[in-house]
DNA sequence: AGGGTTGTTAGGGG
DNA sequence: GCCCCTAACAACCC
């Protein structure tokens, strides 16, 4: 569920509740709810991994985590414990297992919003002049910078970084301008095709790295390893990816 | 059946 | 203050 592309399809499906009246909210969420009753969804907004709901009187910023989940007009009581529902007359969107927070408005305009590489206004050029600021970085940790793209998480990584033959090990600053471009575009255009994929129900039919045993162009056994800052599971193929 | 994980934050030690 | 490590979170997949 929780990686950027990911969040753009539930903000899409929670679009119907945009412009509707919250009649009642519960679950173990830790902060005051009280106020969001009769509070009107103005409008639904991402930012990498993260999603806001807006409202006159505060938003509240979602983040999935690692097991995160929801789902919409759910029936049965849950089993699970709600961390967040939200009733309106129209229909109930209720948070399980995530971390939601209670921002000012003065929060979204802090953002960095070309740093989400779904956003329309997505800047590559700002994303080199990250990256070549830091030359020591491994790739397979650069691509999970949030500060550079957010949105995107390992999976789209592992595949990103099979897509442009690199190895997860190499240095920002030992990648060829070409290369480091192709890196850049890449996580963009994965994204979109991970968001495609994912609307159908075929993500994971398309994955070629992740989570595979063998390379889908040689056929060798991919490497399995945590590695990096950010200690992440890589899958690679040590012939048709290159390290720099 | 049970360990690992599509992720982030907080806190502590050095 | 920075870097690095660990714990917490507590669901689901193979």
């Amino acid at each position: 569920m929780p990686e950027g592309p990911s969040i753009v399809l539930i903000k899409e499906n929670l679009q119907r509740f945009v412009g509707h009246t919250i009649t009642a909210v519960s679950g173990n969420a830790k902060f005051e709810k009280d106020w969001l009753v009769n509070e009107v969804l103005l409008g639904i907004k991402t930012f990498g991994k993260q999603l806001y709901l807006v409202f006159e009187k505060a938003v509240l910023r979602t983040h999935l985590l690692l097991f995160g989940s929801y789902s919409i007009d759910e029936q049965t009581k849950p089993e699970k414990s709600l961390r967040l529902g939200i009733w309106f007359d129209s229909g109930s969107i209720f948070f399980y297992t995530c971390s939601v927070k209670e921002v000012e408005h003065s929060y979204l305009t802090e953002i960095d919003w070309q740093a989400d590489v779904m956003s329309d206004i997505w800047d590559p050029k700002k994303a080199v002049r990250k990256l070549i600021s830091l030359p020591d970085t491994l790739v397979c940790d650069a691509l999970l910078d949030q500060q550079i793209f957010s949105g995107v998480g390992n999976i789209i990584k592992n595949e990103v970084l099979f897509r442009i033959g690199v190895q997860p090990e190499s240095l920002i600053g030992d990648l060829p301008t070409a290369k480091l471009n192709q890196l850049i575009a890449e996580a963009r255009n994965y994204s979109f095709d991970f968001l495609n994929w994912k609307r159908d129900f075929v993500l994971k039919k398309h994955w070629l790295v992740h989570t595979k045993s063998n390379c889908p162009i040689c056929g060798e056994r991919l490497i399995r390893k945590h590695l990096g800052k950010t200690n992440r599971r890589c899958f690679y193929c040590l012939k048709d990816q290159k390290r720099y």
